[in-house]
DNA sequence: TAGATTGTTAATCGATTAACAATC
DNA sequence: TAGATTGTTAATCGATTAACAATC
C-alpha cells in the first residue's frame, strides 16, 4: 500500500501494460488471477510480476493469488489515476483533434480544461468536450486556473519557446507529440515524448531483423 | 560497419534518439562531435556512447572523435533507413489524417503506398501524397503490392480482425496506434505500439512524484 | 490437512561505468 | 611530439530469475 520512495522506471514503465491487461480481464468478469497465469499473458516471468507488484505493499493471497479488482485500484492508486490533475491542449490540428474526440483524458488521470489554437477558422468551435480558444489566452488562462500539466500538438517549430512560456507560467508536466526534444528535455519538470519518428525507426529495424531472418532459414 | 547480431534492445532503443540528435546537428553545419560532448548533450555517460557506437563496429577516430556525417550514414544503414520499405495506412480519422499530412515517412525508412478507409465521404480523395481507397480494396492490393508494414490507425474495436487478416495476407510488420494488444501480440511479427495510454499515465505517476518532491523541501 | 501461491532472500545475468592502452 | 579521444577490457551496478519458507 505504501508507495515505496525508488521505484526503477523499468518497473514504472511496465505498470501501464499491467493495468491494461488487468482492466481487460476485469471486464470480462475476471476476478482473480495468479502471478503465474499473468506472466503467461504478458510473456514475462512470475518472478519479475511478484517483484514488481512488491515494490507497493503486498495485494496478493497466498495459495490464492491476486484479486483483479484490488489491484486494479492499487495500480491507480500508485500511478495516481485517480487525482485528476488537470490539462490544457495547445495545438488543434489533426492530431490534437484526434486526441480531443478519442482519446480518455479522464480514464488516464486527467480532467481535460479546454484547447488553444490560433487559426480563427477553430477558435470558438467544440471539439470532443472541450471548447477552443484563441492561443493569445493561453497565459492568462493558465495563470488563472493553474493546470498541471500541457499536451503539446503544435508544428514543430513552435514547441521550445511555447513549451518554455508554459512552464514558466507554472506548468509542471509537458506531454509532448512535436518531435522536438533537446530544448525540451532542459526544461526540468517532467516531459513524456510521443516520438512517432523514434517508434517507426525502432519497427524498420526489426523488420530488417525480422527478413534476415526469414532469409537465413528457408 | 558489419551489423553485429545480439544488439540488445536497450541499445536499439537509443538509436533513433541519437540520430536525432545528430542530424539536428547536422542541419546546423557542425561535423565533428566527441563522445564526451555528445554525452552531455544527451544525459549520458561517454563510455555507454562509445559502447553503443562500437556495436557496430568503428565510426571513430582516435584523438579527433566521431564525423556527425559518417555517424548519420552509419545509423541510417543500422536502422535500415534507407531500405525504402513500403507501407500503407487503414483508417483515416483524425489520427490517419494527421500522419498522412504531417509525418514524414520517407525520412524514417518507409514509402507510404496508399491508405485505406470505409468512409464512403473520404474513399477517392486524396491526403497528403496519397489517394484513399475503400477498405474492401485492402487485401487485393496487399496481395498484388505486397506492403512491407501496416499502419493501424482503426478505431480499438476493428484492431485484432485487421491486424491477423494483414498478417495472413503476407504484412510483415505492424505500427499499431489502436491502444489495443493482447491480440496482436501474439502474432509474431514486430509490432511497435503507439500506446497513448501508457506514455499519460507514465506522466502522470511522474508529475505526482514532481509535486510530492516540491511539498517535501519548501 | 494438502495444495497452491505469495513474499522475500539469494543467485544469476546483463547493462552501465570506469580505466587505460592504442593511436590519431 | 604532446594532447586528445577512441576502442576495448575489467569492475560495478542494477535488474531479472530462481528458490523456498511462510501461509492462505
Amino acid at each position: 500500500m505504501g508507495t515505496k520512495q525508488n521505484v526503477s522506471r523499468a518497473v514504472i514503465q511496465r505498470l501501464p501494460r499491467y493495468y491494461r491487461h488487468l482492466s481487460a480481464l476485469r471486464a470480462q468478469g475476471e476476478t482473480r488471477i495468479s502471478s503465474r497465469m499473468l506472466a503467461e499473458m504478458l510473456g514475462l516471468t512470475a518472478s519479475q510480476i511478484r517483484q514488481d507488484f512488491n515494490c507497493f505493499g503486498g495485494f496478493g493471497q497466498q495459495g490464492y493469488g491476486y484479486s483483479i479488482d484490488k489491484l486494479c485500484e492499487g495500480l491507480e492508486e500508485i500511478m495516481g489515476l485517480r487525482c485528476a490533475h488537470t490539462a490544457v491542449l495547445v495545438g488543434v490540428g489533426n492530431l490534437g483533434r484526434a486526441l480531443l474526440k478519442n482519446f480518455n483524458f479522464e480514464s488516464n488521470g486527467f480532467q481535460l480544461l479546454c484547447a488553444f489554437d490560433s487559426d480563427r477558422t477553430v477558435v470558438g468551435s467544440a471539439v470532443g468536450d472541450v471548447t477552443v480558444r484563441d492561443v493569445s489566452e493561453l497565459y492568462p488562462y493558465v495563470d488563472q486556473h493553474k493546470p498541471d500539466i500541457a499536451v503539446l500538438t503544435v508544428p514543430h517549430a513552435c514547441a521550445p519557446a511555447l513549451a518554455q512560456g508554459l512552464v514558466r507560467h507554472g506548468v509542471r508536466g509537458l506531454w509532448n507529440f512535436t518531435g522536438e526534444d533537446p530544448a525540451i528535455e532542459a526544461l526540468c519538470v517532467p516531459v513524456e515524448n510521443v516520438h512517432f519518428s523514434d517508434s517507426l525507426m525502432t519497427l524498420c529495424y526489426q523488420v530488417n531483423q525480422f527478413e534476415e531472418q526469414i532469409h537465413s532459414q528457408p
